[in-house]
RNA sequence: GGGCCGGUAGCUCAGCCUGGAAGAGCGCUCGGCUUGCAACCGAGAGGCCCCGGGUUCAAAUCCCGGCCGGUCCA
């Protein structure tokens, strides 16, 4: 965390400290400064501080509260202080491109709230938010549940506008006193306010850390700067973003061994059930506690020493202690792990190799790499750790237990593959100690980062293989993610369709919005306008019927005819910003500003498009309803003469899902649904359909247009539609393909394009009828038949050929310097034959040089042979390299086999008596 | 979105670095041994070496491009 400072400190003294007698002072083992009651040794938080609240529960105490209550507790508090309840939002956070998991409250607000773009729902609000954080995955169970990797942050939150001023500091930090004294119970002497520093997506502000007994309850951020390249800037809007930790607060009250404890109450038990274990003692785990507030224990080190201290107070074996904590605290982890992943998948991700898809399965092969260890890991076990979250969380998570169907065919997919992954690893990793001689970090790095096989498998495998010792370094991880480059982390991907300086010029001339007819009228085709800028070819009107591209719907095409009376095309239509631009196929002659236009659109292109655009709402609405909750848009392209779909989906379609589907589709279209088109407030729209509105991405706007089919289907979306769904007329998925992991496209036709593709499979089916001259179905069987046999014949001639070519050569004999020499030029050319015949015949004949000669019109090619006897006297390829330097050519090859090209005026038979002559000549020196 | 790895017989893979006449195991077919099965022994069938281009006398092998699969990171 940054240490920078752009405020002095006076942000921190509020107005309670002084009414209440706090003091500030500092922490000598951190150095931070805090403010307290009473005189402390430290800032009353980990690592400065122990687990305090562990090891002496007297002096905190208070009510036990369950993960629940505790939500309850914190909610119905800030509701009497006059905070609305705002449901919580998802764990994905889909209306947002630059994060792909809820990590905060605030998470739910930006950027439009924070930005100022969109008025929050209610000011202020108060929210138990489940958010996600894979930071610690790793190391989650460590530190007996301070990290875990999913929680809920109780955020109560007020934003400041200029002329609009809720709360800020003062009333926060009485707030949070209230909360932990009046209404938790705990002694105001133990509370600590510890001050820092927070920065994150690019806002930052001075914040409270408020810990009570070693442990850290809530974080007090007052978010009122904008971090500008490297810049502090002040925001007009200040805002309160609070972040109560609720699991923590029922570990802090229940004052259970571990967090785990608290939070899972029986599942603990189950868990160690489901795994055949039984659980560590609680002795075990009240002695460990009070080391490991202080102790980091990610360092491998200062674990090892927290072992060895349990071991002696407790009067056990180091190893037995290490034993027992490692299993133990492998559990617990699963436990949360568990959650978070049923969270995910409850919230639709598909597990894939990118975006969120990436990060659930990150957590499910944390999870079962952990089951693993565990030693047993099968997809009974996991299914019934999956069903144990489920039951449990049905409260406060009904989702889960909604989804349980999508979650466990996913976790069967996702086990599959992984136990795939297991069982490969040992030839890679066989390949690869045999490559580099051995296993070295290079070699784990790449095993890990290609293969996907984690260093500790590796070092199992290796040592169970090869009776190899592998070093895996501390800094693994590290090293794997030092390889790859850092980018962002949502692209976002933008290419301008216009010019820079027409750009320019729409966003300098301060033109008003362009009245939209196409939204008002879909069906309008000619309008009247009037021109408001021209440069060059491009042109904006005050009014158009024009569709711009967006959304994935092509622009519209048609003319617009000017004052002189000339009809010029519009070849396309762009926005820039609320501002939309026809560019024509050429320049417009002169000042035409304020000029009168008549427009007129392709209507055929248009209605077509409208006719796709809808169809590609109704498919999408039929996959969910067919494939199940999980189903979202990845992308989309509406086309004149068709359309795709990208949906998330974990596995290929079967070919019975697309026609179901398909089937869907049609009778949607056959219902006669009436499309609307709306514009509805953000949180209304959210409200009444969730985040299934932002299928074709987020929207930053307080009111959004919202395009529905009656209950079916229902999006934030700018395009074009057709009234009701009948006049899509039919739909037909013609193509359905996995384009990545995780995503499968959709191509489909509609309306009248439904036939043009019927005639094109007509046509074809046509054209190859006529190739094959009859019934096409019935040709292609027979012809499939005729060319088996022919084949099969073909290959006896070939055989024939090759023994004819054989036995010709053979009867070609003579001796030189007493060496056997066979010849022959072949009739019909076949460098595959010849080398047969060689080989045979040299393999047969150790003591023979043989060479055929494969004529043809470009160049003459000898293949020569010499038998493993003579080779080494009669090296085949120095007889080639001679006789191409001789006659001209070019050749090569080993002792006992060569090729050798020439031009073919050569001659056959002057090729063969060179090679020959030089056979004598060689063994003439040797002899 | 980017990095890395892979694609050779029905399956699992070797060969590729260092170019020179396509391999192993399993499976399959047939035969032997067996009352039969398994095992064992013997023989055989089975290959656009992912696709396209380039370099070369010669490419599974080297280079470039593409497709497909896997994996890691953001």
């Amino acid at each position: 965390m940054s240490r920078l400072r752009v405020t002095d400190e006076s942000v921190y003294r509020v107005r309670m400290f002084k009414e209440r007698g706090y003091e500030r002072r500092k922490c000598p083992k951190c150095g931070a400064y805090f403010w307290s009651l009473k005189e402390r040794d430290d800032c009353g938080d980990a690592p400065c501080a122990d687990y305090e609240f562990l090891i002496n529960p007297s002096k905190y105490r208070s009510t036990p509260l369950t993960v629940a209550e505790s939500q309850d507790k914190f909610l119905n508090f800030f509701r009497r202080l006059g905070h609305e309840v705002i449901k919580p939002y998802p764990v994905v956070a889909r209306w947002r491109d630059d994060l792909y998991l809820t990590i905060a409250s605030i998470v739910v607000f930006q950027p439009h709230v924070t930005s100022g773009i969109v008025p929050p729902p209610a000011n202020p609000l108060v929210i138990a938010q489940p958010c996600i954080r894979l930071e610690d995955l790793d190391s989650v169970g460590y530190t007996f549940g301070r990290h875990l990797t999913s929680f809920i942050m109780g955020g109560h939150h007020a934003f400041n506008y200029p002329n609009k001023k809720v709360y800020f500091t003062d009333e926060t930090v009485e707030y949070a006193r209230d909360f932990f004294v009046k209404e938790l119970g705990i002694p105001e002497d133990e509370l600590v306010f510890k001050e820092s520093w927070w920065e994150g997506g690019g806002n930052a502000g001075p914040c409270f850390e408020v810990a009570v007994g070693g442990l850290e309850l809530a974080t007090l951020v007052f978010m009122m700067y904008r971090s500008v390249d490297g810049e502090y800037e002040e925001m007009p809007l200040k805002v309160v973003d609070t972040g109560y930790g609720i699991e923590r607060i029922a570990w802090f009250t229940q004052k259970t061994p571990t967090a785990f404890h608290a939070i899972y109450g029986d599942l603990v038990k189950s868990f160690h059930k489901v795994l055949s274990l039984g659980e560590a003692p609680d002795e075990l785990l009240r002695t460990a506690v009070k080391y490991v507030g202080r102790l980091n224990p990610r360092d491998p080190e200062k674990y090892v020493l927290l072992k060895e201290r349990v071991a002696s107070e407790l009067g056990l074996d180091v190893r037995e202690v290490d034993e027992l904590l490692d299993r133990e605290v492998k559990v617990l982890a699963l436990l949360d792990l568990t959650r978070t992943a049923a969270l995910m998948l409850a919230d639709g991700v598909v597990p894939s190799n990118t975006g969120e898809g990436y990060l659930a399965r990150l957590v499910l092969r944390r999870l079962f790499r952990l089951m693993a260890l565990l030693g047993g890991l099968d997809y009974g076990k996991v299914a019934k750790l999956f069903e144990l979250e489920a039951g449990y969380w049905r409260g406060l998570f009904p989702q889960i237990r909604g989804h349980m169907g999508y979650i466990l065919d996913v976790v069967d997919v996702e086990l599959s593959r992984f136990k795939e992954i297991l069982r490969k690893a040992p030839a890679v990793i066989r390949r690869f100690a045999k490559k580099a001689g051995r296993i070295g970090v290079d070699e784990l790095i790449t095993l890990y980062d290609s293969h996907g096989i984690p260093p500790d498998v590796v070092a199992e495998e290796a040592e169970r293989l090869l009776g190899l010792r592998i070093n895996i370094p501390p800094n693994f991880y590290e090293l794997v993610a030092s390889k790859h480059s850092r980018a962002p982390i949502k692209g976002r991907k933008g290419k301008a369709k216009l010019p820079d300086e027409v750009i320019r010029a729409v966003k300098l001339s301060n033109i008003p919005e362009t009245e939209a007819i196409f939204h008002k009228d879909p069906y309008a085709r000619e309008f009247d306008a009037t021109v408001k800028l021209a440069v060059g070819r491009y042109v904006v009107l005050d009014r158009t019927c024009f569709y711009p591209e967006g959304g994935g719907q092509a622009c519209d095409t048609g003319v617009l005819v000017f004052e002189d009376g000339v009809e010029r095309r519009v070849v396309n239509v762009q926005k820039v910003g609320k501002v939309v631009v026809h560019e024509l196929d050429s320049e417009v002659p002169g000042d035409v500003v304020g000029e009168r236009v008549h427009g007129r659109i392709d209507w055929l292109r248009r209605y077509s498009l409208m006719r796709h655009h809808t169809a590609t709402h109704i498919i999408l609405g039929s996959a969910r309803r067919v494939l199940g909750d999980h189903v979202w848009q990845a992308g989309a392209e509406k086309r004149v003469e068709g359309a795709r779909l990208d949906i998330t989906h974990y596995k290929p379609l079967t070919l019975e899902e697309i026609r179901r589907i398909e089937d869907t589709a049609n009778r949607v279209v056959d219902e006669g649904i009436e499309v609307k088109a709306r514009y509805m407030g953000k949180y209304e729209a959210e409200g009444r359909y969730g985040f299934r509105l932002y299928e074709g991405g987020v929207i930053l706007e307080p009111v959004i247009r919202v395009v529905s089919i009656d209950e079916f289907d229902a999006e934030a979306c700018f395009g074009t539609h057709v009234l009701n769904t009948r006049e899509v007329g039919a739909v037909k998925i013609v193509r359905a393909e996995r384009i990545a992991d995780g995503v499968v496209r959709l191509e489909f036709v509609a309306g009248s394009r439904v036939s043009d593709y019927a005639r094109r499979l007509e046509e074809r089916l046509n054209e190859v009828s006529k190739i094959l001259g009859g019934e096409a179905l019935q040709r292609a069987r027979a012809l499939t038949e005729e060319l088996k046999k022919v084949r099969d014949r073909l290959k006896l001639f070939k055989q024939a050929y090759r023994e004819a070519v054989l036995s010709e050569l053979k009867r070609s004999e003579r001796r030189v310097n007493g060496v056997r020499v066979f010849t022959h030029v072949m009739r019909i050319p076949d460098t595959e034959v010849a080398r047969w015949v060689l080989q045979k015949l040299s393999s047969e004949n150790p003591d023979a040089v043989a060479l055929i000669v494969i004529p043809g019109s470009k160049r003459l090619t000898v293949e020569i042979s010499a038998g493993s006897k003579v080779a080494e006297v009669v090296p085949a390829n120095e007889l080639a390299r001679r006789a191409a330097k001789a006659l001209g050519g070019k050749g090569g090859g080993k002792a006992t086999h060569a090729t050798l090209v020439t031009d073919p005026s050569v001659g056959s038979d002057a090729l063969v008596n060179f090679i020959l002559n030089e056979v004598r000549k060689v063994l003439g020196k040797s002899c």
